[in-house]
DNA sequence: ATCCTTCTGTGATAAATGTTACTGTAGATT
DNA sequence: AATCTACAGTAACATTTATCACAGAAGGAT
């Protein structure tokens, strides 16, 4: 089997790896798939195998704020701090590269917290990472002006693919960073004055 | 002994409050004092038992961005979250009111995770409830304006002291905000117009 | 090729927020 | 009382961001 939990979670106990594949179950969705959505009541903790998933805050209005991304070896931690309570979703989870996931009910994931250590390990750890990096989504949005923001919109991105080409369209990173298309149009082209992107018709690319 | 482990902490098992008693230190500090600071290494995890702290993200140039408070019963989430790592602290934590803290040594608040399951449960509640908090704060950067996030700020501190008077001045809140002292002027000057709030010096009286 | 849709660029303007500068006032200090 | 200091109010202006209006370009569909 490729694609295994043993490779993608190497930390994982060779134990809690066959709990895992007895109890989880792998499924897999496409790119676009809102696998959760705000207000949702979550029953399952989700590990990702392959692919991957934004997660967005969603405002009153519609608006899709991007929090951050998930990738193989990750876990959705919300879904993990909801756990026993059964809580509804304070996010909305959507595909962004087809993905394959191991989906482990609420129930084990408590119960595992005892019997394995790597487990505990794991979540301990998904925990404190996803708060720091939720610390430095709100760093940007309060201490930062748009441009950084994009900027730095720009560089998680392609972090996120490991490429240098960003293939979305000004209005799409406009919703994510909740501003307008056309302040996204504007920075865009300054940046591209400073000589920092390269500017094509849905793709932009990162020069430096 | 008032304010007692037992009073505060209802959930706590008996076995877990004596082991806290037998390896928790008990200390006070005076309101102003700074508890930790960004980037400090963190060696304790700290339960309140009295009084009331304010958690704040720094900026780069000195500002202080108001992320929440902690109250009796709470714990700081993010004392906990470096846990075994003993990592560096990500916020800022003030005391705003005179406050009694039990300290837990680091390794005791990981290995009372596996021993003591009202502490297992308490942890993860303070994971789970201040990552919504956080999240909140979220939204109210990324979604709100200044206006209702200054309004959303008073109402949250009349809720932490329980009374309708904030005693503070536009300078301070301004500050917790992350913007500047004439524009709280301002927009408190329209609250009190539209019969929101009453002005007096150092002290904003809440009407509705 | 022609049409259509989506994407991008840009000017004009509005609104929100930040900055500078100055004034007055309440309370503390002397 | 005279002085001093922190706080509050506000006008004028700058900057940033949002909105409206429109035009042109790229690429797909027919």
């Amino acid at each position: 089997m490729q694609n295994s939990i043993k490779d993608i979670f190497p930390n994982f106990s060779p134990e809690l790896i066959s709990t895992i594949e007895e109890n989880g179950s792998a499924q897999n969705f496409e790119a676009g798939t809102i696998l959760m959505r705000t207000g949702q009541y979550i029953k399952n903790t989700v590990l990702i195998t392959k692919g991957k998933i934004k997660i967005y805050r969603e405002g009153e209005d519609g608006g899709e704020f991007l929090m951050y991304y998930l990738q193989p070896g990750q876990a959705c931690a919300i879904s993990m701090i909801c756990t026993a309570k059964s809580e509804k979703s304070q996010i909305m989870a959507k595909v962004v590269e087809d993905v394959s996931v191991m989906m482990i009910p609420l129930q084990m994931m408590d119960k595992w917290m005892m019997e394995h250590r790597s487990w505990y390990e794991f979540v301990i750890e998904t925990y404190r990472s996803r708060f720091e990096e939720v610390l430095e989504v709100v760093d940007n949005i309060a201490f930062r002006s748009m441009d950084e923001r994009l900027e730095f919109y720009l560089k998680r991105h392609s972090d996120a693919c490991g490429c240098s080409e960003v293939k979305l369209s000004h209005q799409e990173i406009a919703s994510e960073l909740n501003t307008s298309r056309e302040v996204v149009s504007r920075l865009l082209k300054k940046m591209e004055q400073r000589g920092l992107v390269k500017l094509n018709r849905n793709q932009i690319e990162l020069l430096k």
